[in-house]
DNA sequence: TATACGTGGGT
DNA sequence: TACCCAAGTAT
């Protein structure tokens, strides 16, 4: 059948492709070679899920040099992994990475699971997560659809629903197109393709190995597909953190799992909500930052006063005290990170 | 199906 | 500047 050619057609150009201009990658080992470290694909995917590859390297040389095999991550403690994350994001991904290894080493021998079914059960791998796992580590022939995959097949085959109605119809033609064998190389092909030549913007049309074949490349404009509806506006909100020290040390406490920076050390700090200036959690010398902290979230940005004050005791509730000196290794996230960096500031403006 | 969930880089 | 986007998952 034509059709059916031409989606063989697809794979055969992209792997020849790939072949040749593979990007070279911490986690991947060469083109048609068997022997990914199912341990290692499954991190590097955790860490990738919406976060760019220039953004995952150091941290993924510093978990494999650190925690090198799914025992020794289930082995680790629940702080040191939530502080060796800090700055990644999507915090959820770091609980659920430790109750993921955990499971592996505790409940299967310390083997991944090497079906999608058994991979797509574990903590944090989701539908994509579990096809790419199961095709890049273990040759098994998986649809991979992440947002790479969905830009090109949208534009191969011109789909004109908009997303996220489209995204049947994008896995049924990304069904087609998958090959029966190296389901792993064509996966890493697909993404490549989409990071380097076929993306969001200005895509790189005339190097592009299936051109001949792109509905979209047919028309005036390849860039319009996906079709997307326009995001929403994001709220504005401001908050208030204190920094509260006493010999040399920090009160910093941990926030819960769930909700924003879920698990992560943390400033105390008011809940973001735009209410009036609150109290600060104790009596002290206390000082306000010139300028607050902004930052920018998902789906809000924040702006966050920041209190500074030498105290004579704990407050009240859980927390710790933390070198100041060492404030770098505490794994606060980027936010209150930031926060840290404005006291030192303006405290240094002050002397 | 819609929303919550980080961060940094690109335009 | 303001907005878009990135190898998604959980609820």
């Amino acid at each position: 059948m034509r059709v059916e050619g031409r989606d063989r057609k697809i794979a055969g150009d992209l792997l020849a492709h790939y072949d040749v201009h593979a990007r070279r990658l911490p986690w991947r080992v060469p083109p048609g070679s068997n022997g990914a470290d199912p341990y290692r694909v499954w991190l590097s995917e955790v860490m990738l899920q919406q976060t760019t590859v220039a953004a995952v390297g150091p941290y993924y040389t510093k978990f494999t040099e650190r925690w090198p095999t799914v025992e020794a991550l289930a082995d680790a403690a629940d702080a040191d992994l939530m502080a060796a994350w800090a700055g990644l994001g999507y915090y959820a991904r770091a609980r659920n990475l430790l109750a993921c290894a955990r499971a592996v080493a505790r409940e299967h021998g310390g083997r991944f699971p090497d079906t999608e079914e058994g991979l797509r059960a574990l903590p944090g791998v989701g539908a994509y997560t579990a096809a790419a796992v199961a095709a890049i580590a273990f040759g098994r022939r998986a649809v991979v659809v992440d947002a790479n995959v969905e830009r090109v097949v949208a534009r191969l085959f011109a789909i004109a629903t908009p997303l996220p109605a489209a995204r049947a119809e994008i896995r049924a033609a990304a069904e087609r197109i998958t090959p029966d064998t190296r389901a792993g190389d064509f996966a890493q092909a697909m993404m490549d393709l989409g990071a380097t030549v076929c993306t969001p913007r200005k895509p790189a049309c005339g190097v592009c190995p299936l051109r001949e074949d792109c509905a979209a490349f047919a028309t005036a404009d390849p860039a319009a597909f996906p079709v997307k509806a326009p995001n929403k506006a994001k709220p504005h909100r401001s908050g208030h953190g204190w920094w509260m020290e006493r010999d040399g040390h920090v009160w910093l406490v941990r926030r819960p799992d769930r909700g924003m920076l879920g698990g992560m050390r943390a400033l105390p700090s008011s809940d973001w909500s735009d209410a009036p200036d609150p109290a600060p959690p104790m009596a002290g010398d206390w000082r306000t930052v010139g300028e607050p902290v902004l930052h920018i979230f998902t789906h809000f940005s924040l702006a966050l006063r920041v209190h500074h004050a030498h105290v004579e005791a704990a407050p009240a509730g859980e927390g710790e005290w933390w070198p100041v000196d060492r404030i770098g290794e505490a794994g606060l996230p980027t936010l209150f990170a930031r926060a840290a960096e404005a006291v030192r500031k303006d405290r240094d403006a002050r002397n």
